[in-house]
RNA sequence: GGCUGCAUAGUUCAAUGGAUAGAACAACCCCCUCCUAAGGGGUAGAUUCUGGUUCGAUUCCAGAUGCGGCUACCA
């Protein structure tokens, strides 16, 4: 609805022969209902083009919009804002239109033919999975998804680490720390396992000088795998961590196009880093003090090491050969990774290195870094000290969500899904609490939101879905039902419904899925207002029909909406 | 030290340079003989400081203060 007006607004300013794309015309919808069904400030913007007070320009594109639109009136106002009326029998046909999209609704054409990666969560083998693994998943999926829905070919992809120190570490510590390989145990229990080895060795990494001297030894054999032994505990762990994986993948409701691996990665980049070190081809990388660096701080940055003097790759040579697989497998267009905040350098080096190789790897690359999550009690988890798994953080929110429906006085969840329910629900609470923030800035996560989710949380907006969905249930109405003329007038709900593509375009050209969760929850508010003031089911109601195609659309929009935060819906609650 | 990010009610967060800075939680007060009260309504409460640019600044610029991040062989 907004681009219409945009469009018609365009045509004006070419009356005036101002040429100014439609999309780049300011438009927005105002509190205040006496300011418009949408309000622009486009003549003050105009002032020093035109050399003309606003509000004389105001009037001069109001004298060239072309007759008979949609528009019902115009009025100026203040120092020259220009707010337009919509006719009423617009906003009814706009409503069917968006009824009539059903299931696509949200979905367009704009990222058509275009290929774009989604890279998030990115785990290491043999160590935990903590919280900040859930942020980067639940930022990463939500891209994926939104990308989907703008018509992409949108790949979901992960990046495993497989080799490396840490591997070195955890592998050192199964064969220092002496505890029983826990072979019978569950996929979780395992993982836990080779957590703790890690932990042992990382200590011992630290404190020992022996200790380092056999990691180091270690580190070499896992790449060139010319210890048997060795191999036959680094395959079994890479298993177990796989297995693990999987299982932590499906809990946060991501499934991944393709795994990528560092072991499969490295020696692409560690050729690629090789066949680009000066005086030989291009100038990228030199030699310094037996490793191979980049000279980052030629451009501002820092210097960083590739290959170190082992002969053995960084991380960053791994990525090199994780650029070069990417566009091997894809070809993307669009290639985007989110991570942590500390790694915000390290990736903007580690993407100008990557330019210099190739420029397209480093124009069609986007990095997003998310902040620390933080518990608002400043409690950590207990067993391991100072970081919180993802796992326990899902199951005590599970367990808070169960002890809430086992409470509640109107209980409506079938037995055999109150367990599957409140998954939904735990997930929900916890993703939205990421999502609903703008990304990059560190978040502080109230526990309590799991027991007491009022307000802006997850599960108010799937309760709203499910308020929609028994209403629907409950009523004569179906989606081929004419609807007529609105009795009152139109409600700011109504308006915001309107908004939905807007909004799905915004969050991802901005990589901000925090425009959309506020606004599911800005219809959501307004949708509960609505319910608790009208009798929607009440068949007297002239606007019954009307009522109901409302209650309809948002039902799909808020569907959808979550789709895109990769929350699932729920039917009862 | 160098580079860099952040600063908004008691708390946690919003606000493409626009109209009276929005919410949620916590506090206080109302509302189930109507569709799920996990809901709705109301009261009170905020832009760190000092300058500058602008018709207009929470937003842009400079400085101050406070808190983070990165800064060579970890990821």
């Amino acid at each position: 609805m907004k681009s219409e007006l945009q469009k018609l607004l365009s045509q004006s300013l070419q009356q005036l022969n101002i040429s100014k794309e439609y999309f780049d015309i300011n438009i927005s919808i105002p509190d205040e209902k006496t300011n418009g069904d949408f309000s622009s400030t486009l003549s003050m913007q105009l002032v020093k083009e035109l050399q003309k007070k606003p509000r004389e320009i105001a009037q001069e594109i109001i004298d060239n919009i072309p007759q008979n639109s949609f528009i019902s009136s115009v009025e100026i106002a203040g120092p020259g804002f220009l707010n337009f009326f919509v006719k009423k029998s617009f906003y009814a046909d706009s409503l069917k239109k968006l009824e009539q999209k059903k299931e696509n609704i949200g979905k367009t054409n704009r990222l058509k033919g275009k290929t774009f990666i989604s890279e998030h969560t990115d785990p290491n083998l043999f160590k935990e999975v903590h919280v900040g693994h859930v942020m980067t998943n639940a930022i990463g999926e939500s891209f994926y998804r939104l990308a989907k829905f703008a018509g992409a070919n949108a790949k979901n992809v992960t990046f495993q680490g497989d080799v490396g120190m840490h591997i070195a570490k955890a592998l050192w510590g199964i064969k220092n720390m002496g505890e029983i390989f826990p072979e019978e145990q569950t996929p979780y229990e395992k993982q836990k396992f080779l957590g703790r080895c890690y932990v042992f060795g990382e200590k011992n990494f630290s404190n020992s000088s022996s200790a380092k001297k056999e990691i180091l030894e270690i580190n070499k054999k896992v790449y060139s795998r010319e210890d048997e032994k060795q191999n036959a505990i680094y395959d079994m762990g890479c298993k177990w961590s796989l297995e693990y994986l999987e299982s932590i993948y499906k809990i946060l409701g991501s499934k991944f196009d393709h795994l990528f691996l560092e072991s499969t990665t490295f020696t692409d980049g560690v050729r690629i880093v090789e066949e680009n070190i000066s005086p030989k081809g291009k100038k990228v990388f030199e030699k310094s003090d037996g490793a191979i660096i980049f000279k980052g701080s030629d451009l501002g940055l820092h210097d960083r090491v590739f290959i170190n003097s082992e002969n053995l790759p960084t991380y960053e040579a791994k990525d090199i050969g994780l650029f070069y697989a990417k566009w091997e497998k894809y070809n993307p267009d669009y290639s985007l990774t989110i991570t942590g905040g500390d790694q915000k350098e390290y990736f903007e080096i580690v993407r100008e290195a990557a330019g210099k190789i190739k420029s397209e790897w480093k124009e069609k690359t986007f990095h997003r870094a998310h902040g620390i999550l933080k518990m608002k009690s400043g409690k950590m988890s207990s067993r391991t000290g100072n970081i919180i798994r993802a796992q326990e953080w899902i199951e005590d929110a599970r367990n808070n969500v169960l002890y809430s429906i086992n409470e509640r006085e109107k209980n409506v969840i079938p037995d055999d899904i109150k367990n599957e329910t409140a998954q939904k629900i735990a997930i929900a609470a916890i993703k939205y609490s990421i999502l609903k923030v703008s990304s990059g800035k560190d978040i502080t996560y109230d526990e309590k939101v799991a027991l007491d989710f009022t307000g802006n949380t997850g599960p108010y907006l799937q309760y709203s879905y499910v308020r929609a969905l028994s209403l629907l249930e409950k009523s004569e109405y179906s989606e081929t039902d004419e609807i007529s003329e609105y009795s009152l007038d139109i409600s700011s709900f109504e308006k915001k419904l309107h908004e939905f593509d807007d909004i799905l375009e915004a969050s991802l050209l901005s990589l901000s899925s925090h425009h959309l969760a506020n606004y599911l929850y800005e219809i959501a508010s307004e949708f509960n207002s609505f319910y608790a003031h009208t009798k929607i089911l009440d068949i007297t109601n002239a606007d019954y029909y009307y009522n109901l195609a409302l209650v309809s659309v948002f039902k799909n929009i808020m569907k959808n909406g979550l789709w895109c935060l990769g929350i699932d819906i729920v039917e009862k609650m």
